[in-house]
DNA sequence: AATAATTTTTAGATTTGTCTAAATTTATTT
DNA sequence: AAATAAATTTAGACAAATCTAAAAATTATT
């Protein structure tokens, strides 16, 4: 099955908003693929016929086992040319969102395989996301929000979660990446923002909504 | 500027084209894109407006200065994915042709470029044609036609014509590819076949039809 | 339970790229 | 120089993906 680059770019939508929403509405959906309500609904229709969602007029929508699977080979693919860009191309990695956007829709399967070979099998983008396996598998990783981090314990940066440009442009200031050790020296109860060590660098007071977008692993 | 997949299909054919053929014709063109004559008219009109071509109706068109810009730019990309695909992904030569003429249309520059130093900037693709620079620049190679070799004088393959999978098949039965060192030892007149002893194989005689689509260098 | 607000779907247009069939222009024969 | 053939363009239609505005359904509020 060969789908279009816009059926394609909102069946991943579906299956990133359904890891966070309980119920994906078709106001969400339209936002996540920057475009109206009135053309969603006619994409679920399309999408319905094809056998990738089902969906319930004026009810639910969810994608099909089908639709799963597809959505997990764009998000293969999409991480694997980040990693490329940045391993590779050693772009930085908050410019590389924009190119994968494009290439995840390059149709060759035998192109990603050998492309995850060349990479030597990344089980994680740049971003700290977990590439799924030709199956579809994904590895999955005990993380904790840094938030919740006990004083003083050491910890390694796993994975940030808003990667918008903004938040990326504030992490390499501070220096930090996906590896990236450090720990909590003292919480501010007024604001939630943290004091932090990071690894080098001289302490460093982070937001509350910054620390909330940053995972690790102990 | 920024041009659809369709826009840059027509692009790269007028100019391929227009290097072959004095007077490009719009069957001519239709047939390279794989559409009818109709919908190349129409594509004309587009492409006049945009000031990728002349245009004048019934008499002939021909690439503006931009449009030929356009198009090196999009071979450029596509032979800089061609080489990445066999040098780096192991492709065979006869495999990388369909993907890359996907992979011609990601938009970014900044990617090509560093594709392009990734690869340490290579001259020529897998089947033995000029990668323009980012300057739309090619190297030029004085090459001959196989069939007009001097007899027992060696030369090396520098580039296939003929890119079908026929050709490309059968030149791997033979093992002959870019680079390959070989000689002519005689010549039929018959039927202008010629015989040749190619690097590491026993004599084989290529028809005429296959000498005249490999050229070398001396 | 009725009304208001919100969400979702439908109806009807629009743009892009394509097609077939008919009309027009150019080229080739007679 | 007509007539015929071939190439090219125009006219009108269609599918995909989108939009705006209106209608319908659902949810929230009084
Ligand atoms: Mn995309
Ligand atoms: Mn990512
Ligand atoms: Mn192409
Ligand atoms: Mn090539």
């Amino acid at each position: 099955m060969n789908f279009s680059v816009s059926e394609e770019n909102y069946i991943k939508s579906i299956y990133h908003l359904q890891a966070v929403h309980q119920q994906v509405t078709t106001t969400l959906l339209a936002e996540a693929v920057q475009t109206k309500a009135a053309s969603v609904t006619d994409m679920l229709k399309k999408l319905q016929v094809k056998k990738l969602v089902h969906y319930k007029p004026y009810k639910s929508f969810t994608l099909t086992e089908a639709g799963t699977k597809t959505a997990l080979e764009i998000i293969r693919k999409h991480r694997l040319w980040e990693y490329f860009l940045v391993n590779k191309l050693q772009f930085e990695w908050n410019e590389v969102h924009e190119i994968a956007e494009e290439l995840e829709h390059i149709s060759s399967r035998e192109l990603i395989n050998r492309l995850d070979g060349f990479l030597d099998h990344p089980a994680f983008d740049p971003h700290g996301d977990p590439i799924p396996n030709s199956k579809g598998k994904m590895a999955e990783l005990k993380q904790n929000n840094l938030i919740d981090l006990p004083l003083k314990k050491m910890a390694s940066v796993s994975l940030i979660k808003d990667q918008s440009n903004a938040m990326l442009d504030l992490l390499k200031h501070y220096k930090i990446s996906i590896g990236t050790k450090l720990k909590i020296n003292r919480r501010f109860e007024f604001d939630g923002s943290v004091e932090v060590k990071i690894d080098k660098m001289p302490d460093a007071i982070l937001s509350k909504q910054v620390a909330q977008n940053i995972y690790c692993t102990q």
